[in-house]
DNA sequence: CTGTTAGCGCATTCAT
DNA sequence: ATGAATGCGCTAACAG
């Protein structure tokens, strides 16, 4: 059995609560017998039980996190960028992968619930508000990233999806591209509309006109960008440039442009959201629109700290908000302005400022 | 306040032992009771509070992931696995990202130790044995995964990095090469150094004799590639094959081959250590050494199942083992046969049989 | 400033 | 088969 308060307080000739105050560093103990406590507590070993802690203080020091995958490097990220600042400030991550599946994510709802989590931070699949509710008023804070929940009623922190596809498609227009092939990845989802949208507003503005053919809807994967690029480039006039708007199904952009032989960025300019190290290193180092995943994060954990932290205060819930996190243009070499000689497109990696 | 044991015991007009044994589901209480309060129980929405349970059994149902970082693919790869099996297996999972740093690993630990976590699966630092120790002695087993540890007192799961090197190795032997540039990564670790081992002892046995100027060790990170490449075709006798033996210093190879025009695989074959989906995209579709992330994390698993088990019924703490999870080649495009026209080199994915 | 007391919610032993 | 009583380890009133 681990040593107790009891021990230390046996031990040290005092009561469990003089021990208790003494550690809590609340001051409300002697200097003298807070120093001896201190020093005791520590010979001992002594490690406070957590579970003990909570029980009496409805506080687990616990934070769900909860999402799709870790494959995604965006996702990725931010749980790297999420432990390791709530790591910090003393509370403890419980990750849970729902592969974007409801059942997956009531069951480790209910398990977070049955744990008292502290807060949750979730990419919520939007089937489960009853549980959130649950959650958000049973003292632990749900705030959503990524995605928001139909019912406005937590702290969301999403991507600038629309403005981000948007500077990305003005970005080829200012470089003379006017037929600009655009994969979706999945257009049922908010990222693919919003992404679709940003485009097309983009195109519209400057008075170009939509293609229909030059957009393709998929899904989230690489055979999606193989097949976008087999229906662009089996036509008479394929587009000059080519905005994959997912991480997944570029994958499969580069290997069709590969072994079509169209290099970029000589013969097509090439756009991809969101970055990877691996787009970074590619020849040619790929232009991308990035969605600023560990800036996300960080405003996420922001938010749900000041809202744990006004739980435990008791002070009112206050109006859940609605974050747009800026996506950032990314210029490297991928991408040429087709008005101009071959060889004048960029050749270092420059941040353009937020959009 | 939740709805407790209490809460149901009241409504259903009997006491809370009854309740506790009813939803315990051991058959220690009438057929027709049991039903009842499991309807009420249902009805009010009752949920066990882990933190009460845990204080009285002795056990949070909570297990700590403890690694360096996350965007290692293997590394994430493992998580995913790790959580889901655990997860359904009625354990959640606390996340806790060390930098491979051995004070976050220290401040981690002891966490874990606070929150009485029923187990440990981490990839040592191994600056922490008292910790290990305390965990493993406190009930919590603890078992490696990646890296043993010093002390063989835990089950560890460690890759077959020698085997894997010498099969990599004797691949490119097999297809008439004679100069195998090594990019070793670090040195000080035990992968790179068993990874260089693996080279050294397949070019021995053939009889081909060890030319120290090519390997090239640095650290984990795609400069040490970029690094590596130009030492090796800066000179008059360039290898006509590379062994990239470490996931990142793979992203600067690529990018020197690639400035240098050298194509692979008409002028180098080139070999990566470990998988990701970009080189599977690659073009030329990476040939590799599969680590085998997945099974390690599935392997890793049972084994911690099977010592929390043991604690649970009391059994004695049984004799530590350690396992090697078998490398794979995975023969793709990027190698060819020096022995033959340039055209012969393999054309599909092949999975070789394990080493 | 310190000790005593009373739970937090649950599982479990001991009666019945 | 069920109820009453106990305590897991801790914090926080409440007294002194």
């Amino acid at each position: 059995m681990r040593v107790t308060l009891h021990d230390v307080a046996r031990i040290a000739g005092v009561s469990v609560s003089t021990v208790s105050r003494a550690l809590s560093g609340s001051g409300l103990a002697n200097r003298q017998t807070e120093q001896k406590i201190l020093r005791i507590a520590a010979e001992l070993g002594y490690r406070p039980n957590s579970l003990a802690r909570g029980l009496k203080t409805k506080s687990s020091r616990l934070v769900g996190l909860v999402l799709h995958n870790l494959v995604n490097a965006s996702f990725h990220v931010m749980v790297e960028v999420v432990q390791r600042r709530l790591g910090r400030a003393g509370y403890q991550v419980v990750l849970c992968i729902t592969g974007d599946q409801p059942e997956q994510e009531a069951r480790y709802l209910n398990t977070l619930m049955d744990h008292r989590v502290d807060g949750v931070i979730i990419v919520p699949t939007g089937a489960n508000a009853p549980l959130l509710t649950a959650l958000d008023d049973g003292d632990a804070p749900v705030v959503t990233i990524v995605r928001s929940h139909s019912d406005a009623k937590y702290d969301a922190v999403l991507a600038a999806d629309v403005e981000g596809s948007y500077a990305g498609t003005n970005y080829l227009l200012d470089l003379g591209h006017r037929r600009i092939g655009f994969v979706v990845g999945r257009e049922d989802t908010t990222s693919g509309r919003e992404r679709l949208s940003g485009y097309l507003r983009a195109l519209r503005e400057r008075g170009v006109p939509h293609d229909p053919s030059l957009t393709y809807s998929g899904t989230y994967d690489p055979e999606t960008g193989v097949a976008a690029c087999n229906a662009f480039f089996d036509r008479p006039d394929p587009p000059t440039a080519l905005f994959a708007a997912n991480h997944e199904s570029t994958f499969g952009v580069l290997r069709a442009l590969s072994e079509r032989r169209i290099d970029a960025p000589g013969k097509i300019s090439l756009l991809c959201y969101e970055d990877a190290p691996w787009l970074r290193w590619h020849t040619p180092p790929v232009t991308i629109v990035d969605n600023a995943a560990e800036a996300m994060a960080d405003l996420v954990v922001d938010l749900l700290m000041r809202r744990m932290q006004k739980v435990v205060q008791g002070e009112p819930r206050a109006e859940a908000r609605e974050f747009r996190v800026g996506a950032q243009l990314v210029v490297r070499e991928s991408c040429r302005d087709i008005r101009a000689p071959a060889s004048t497109h960029a050749r270092r990696e420059t941040i353009a400022p937020r959009t």
